[in-house]
DNA sequence: CTGAGTGCAAAGCCTTTGCACCGTT
DNA sequence: AACGGTGCAAAGGCTTTGCACTCAG
């Protein structure tokens, strides 16, 4: 509950600033994106849409659309694609940055941080002289026949993580 | 001109052992998309229909998709997402993988390798259970006021990269 | 009040598909 | 000759936009 409410202040803020409106739908739209029981599924605009919708009826699609992009802008979601062809958010939580790796066989995602990875981005960046402001990556990966840790759905395991995708 | 031959080698085996055609338009697109001059370009879909059509009027724009993905299945062709939501490719030269660096102010794009990264990446994946298939990787940067590296457009050097982008 | 926001439907993009004709095998 | 391929235009997904109405500040 915790992080809705830093969520809606700081969205708050950002309209604020920028002149713009705390409305309704937005409130209710960024209360359903960080949704404790909901924030590591990954969803499209679709599925974030039926969501809200469930508790309220009213809201149009292209508010969502529009809702999304507002909180992309202020920090608030990350727009991914993860190999659906599909743009999906996450929550943006300060300070917990992490990457995807996506079963290739059941499309299950994964969640992980690589302190090393990022480390060696920066130095990537540098090297070009630049300074490294964001950065894409996603690993895509097969489960193996004796594998006991990959926990890919089409092997029986019970799934760590809370989103499955469907690739091309 | 060789990497040309190899890869409408490998274009032809590969049709043949799935009892498809090796066109008149197959070789053409592939023969554009692997022309020297152009191999760093990075061309989305209709950039390469474009350049087709300078060699031949009557190649179709679904054509062009068709055999895109064909050349993708076959190893031939690298589809990338660099951040402008069009769908570029690159040919495949096997064993020079390589991945992106994108300035975020002009939409230079840059390549890089890092073994290190790929090291990690497949480390990763193995905590997971997972042999490491494919990545997609994207890095955005700015370029510093006192950069002598950065190479961007907007900054006066000569780009030693190919690609310009437009991004959102 | 006033201007930004919303819902709806229409329009935009990129990409795929159906179909009649064409060309490789 | 047989069957996959091609070109064209139409249809599909996802996303954005125009517009009249609504509501937050």
């Amino acid at each position: 509950m915790l992080q809705v409410e830093e969520a809606l202040n700081t969205l708050k803020s950002w309209l604020t600033e920028n002149r713009l409106k705390y409305t309704h739908q937005r409130k209710l739209i960024t209360e359903v994106f960080f949704d404790p029981a909901y924030r590591e599924t990954h969803p499209s605009v679709e599925e974030l849409y039926l969501r809200v919708r469930e508790r309220d009826r009213k809201v149009g699609y292209a508010t969502v659309y529009r809702t999304l992009k507002i909180l992309t802008d202020c920090g608030l979601a990350n727009p991914n694609r993860l190999g659906d062809n599909q743009t999906r958010y996450e929550p943006e939580i300060p300070g917990e940055h992490h990457d995807h790796l996506v079963c290739s066989e059941c499309g299950a995602v994964f969640e992980f941080e690589e302190e090393e990875i990022e480390r060696l981005q920066h130095a990537v960046a540098r090297r070009f002289g630049f300074t490294l402001d964001d950065h894409k990556m996603v690993l895509y990966g097969s489960p193996g026949e004796i594998c006991e840790l990959a926990a890919c759905q089409r092997h029986g395991t019970t799934p760590p993580h809370a989103t499955t995708i469907e690739l091309d």
